[in-house]
DNA sequence: TTGACATAGCGAATTCGTTCGCTAACCTGA
DNA sequence: TCAGGTTAGCGAACGAATTCGCTATGTCAA
């Protein structure tokens, strides 16, 4: 029985992504001294691992300019998303509550950041209330 | 250069755990029927990966009695707590707050979810402030 | 005890992500 | 133009996760 291919972002994947979505489009120059960094990895395995995210769409790449251009198909936001979705489907049986629980019951959070997610609660329940009276 | 190995949990790993972890201790059989139902794979196979998770650690096992029953090693809200580590530190740059906004704005809450995240926001506030006087 | 079925375990095969050596195509300054 | 460095790309090699065939061991009713 063969495995279903994962849409999991895989390690390398996610920080060729980060470095884009931290510098913008960038040359595998670029890209390259990131990994190399983290990972002392070859030039070769950089320019590899661009043309395999390239074939699973994960990049785009401009090859009109000398070095080629790449930039991320994806952006963090949307990737963040996927990952705790998945998160949350394996995990917490489907409700992200259980997950945000968790992540502010162990993370430490500044007074400040209380007290944004403070404000994104008083929306959330501003437009629950809307859609109620709708 | 050699890969330093994940310490991430795999797509059959969490199956089992959470198997485990809705079930409690239970024996080979048990488990198989789970990732019989969910991927079709071989008796054999749950064996084998009960066996690998063993190794690692992940499982215990009680070989006391005849069907061996096994246990998994780590809690959920452990698990739980790794894997959003993990993707707190790869996608958002450390920041746990990002995770849970981000959680927040693209899952839907219902108000009663949303009033008990008020009362743990709550609680995080008065714990500061006592910090701050010690 | 013993045949028939349930359990365990092992090692080989497969798949996928990752790494790199080697070769080809491209630039640029002398 | 052309030598020397840069950029692209390909295929093979590796390692880890998964899968399963086959063998061994255990259990139990007849």
């Amino acid at each position: 029985m063969p495995r279903t291919p994962s849409t999991q972002l895989t390690e390398v994947e996610l920080q060729v992504l980060n470095v884009l979505w931290d510098r913008g489009p960038s040359p595998v120059r670029e890209i390259h001294k990131a990994l190399e960094a983290s990972r002392g990895t070859n030039y070769s395995t950089t320019v590899k691992m661009l043309s395999v995210m390239l074939g699973k769409g994960l990049l785009t790449r401009d090859e009109s300019k000398s070095p080629h251009v790449y930039r991320a198909a994806m952006t963090r936001k949307r990737a963040g998303k996927r990952m705790v979705d998945d998160i949350v489907k394996k995990v917490y049986e489907g409700s992200t509550m259980s997950l945000v629980m968790q992540a502010l019951s162990s993370g430490k959070a500044s007074p400040q950041e209380l007290a944004e997610l403070r404000t994104l609660l008083d929306q959330l329940a501003e437009s629950q209330t809307q859609e109620d009276n709708a």
